[in-house]
DNA sequence: ATGCCGGGCGAAGCCCGA
């Protein structure tokens, strides 16, 4: 099973780009984050043509998570729990039927958090530590879990270009940093990690600066996985080649192989 | 370089992103 998370930023300015993906790669689920899109203004009908069925949660200009799968989906479930006032659109999870061999994966879009010193960088925090709530409780269920999505943190210097010019960023604070980490040592598996140890390997790239020609990219996008999903791990990339295409997202996607 | 692009909203210019 392949399952690919991808930051599209808008999926009205990108559907284009997302449909010629999606027939190019082929993947058999596709997380999807920023689709800036509501319910009903969702691109439902070319996406079933390709063959997916469809969950989303989204709302008007802002945030807006989606799963698309070409199985079938099952106990989808909007919103990240732990706040009832939050009305943010950045958290939606099911189970891909997959006969015999489910998997749960949820599609996640985690706060910026700039700047600092502001309420933004506490809801980020904030989120985070409900996501590290929510991961613990799904990780009780010892299934096959696959979490991916916009993660707004880099983990180490090894995941920036320059870590001097993203010091004190609120994708580089040792707060945000360590909140990763504590999902991640709950038991969860860096997909990318465990298929690739070389350094500098990035899934965005602002489109300032001219920072896609400079290499100058930060790898914040993952699919972490359950101990169950690890086990099946057969294959992980960065589809970095999708950033030079025509009119692109600032992100790429990032795809793993489950085996059955 | 706390906004150089790019998108949403909505029809000019502000909000937001990382």
């Amino acid at each position: 099973m392949k399952i690919v998370t991808w930051n599209v930023n808008s999926l009205k300015a990108r559907l284009p780009l997302v449909l010629d993906y999606l027939r190019a790669a082929k993947p058999d689920v596709a997380l999807l984050q920023e689709t800036k899109s509501t319910d009903d203004s969702f691109p439902t009908l070319e996406i079933e043509e390709l063959g997916y069925n469809i969950a989303r949660h989204g709302q008007k200009s802002y945030n807006g998570v989606a799963i698309l799968s070409k199985l079938q989906l099952e106990d989808v479930r909007s919103g990240l729990p732990g706040d009832p006032a939050d009305d943010q659109a950045r958290y939606i999870e099911a189970v891909i039927a997959a006969p015999g061999r489910p998997v749960r994966v949820a599609s996640i879009y985690a706060p910026n958090g700039n700047p600092v010193e502001t309420p933004k960088f506490d809801y980020k925090l904030a989120w985070l530590a409900r996501l590290q709530t929510h991961a613990a409780e799904l990780l009780a269920y010892e299934e096959a879990l696959v979490l991916g999505g916009d993660m707004n943190v880099i983990l180490s210097d090894d995941d920036v270009y320059d870590p001097r010019a993203w010091e004190g960023d609120a994708l580089f604070r040792p707060e945000s940093i360590g909140a990763l980490r504590t999902i991640l040592n709950l038991g969860m598996t860096d997909a990318y990690r465990a298929c690739h140890t070389e350094p500098h390997r990035y899934t965005f790239w602002d489109y300032q600066a001219a920072a896609w020609s400079k290499d100058h990219g930060i790898r914040i996008d993952y699919l972490l996985l359950s101990p169950q999903a690890t086990d099946r791990l057969q294959a992980c990339a960065i589809d970095k080649q999708v950033r030079g295409w025509e009119k692109p997202s600032d992100h790429v996607p990032v795809w793993a192989e489950i085996g059955e």
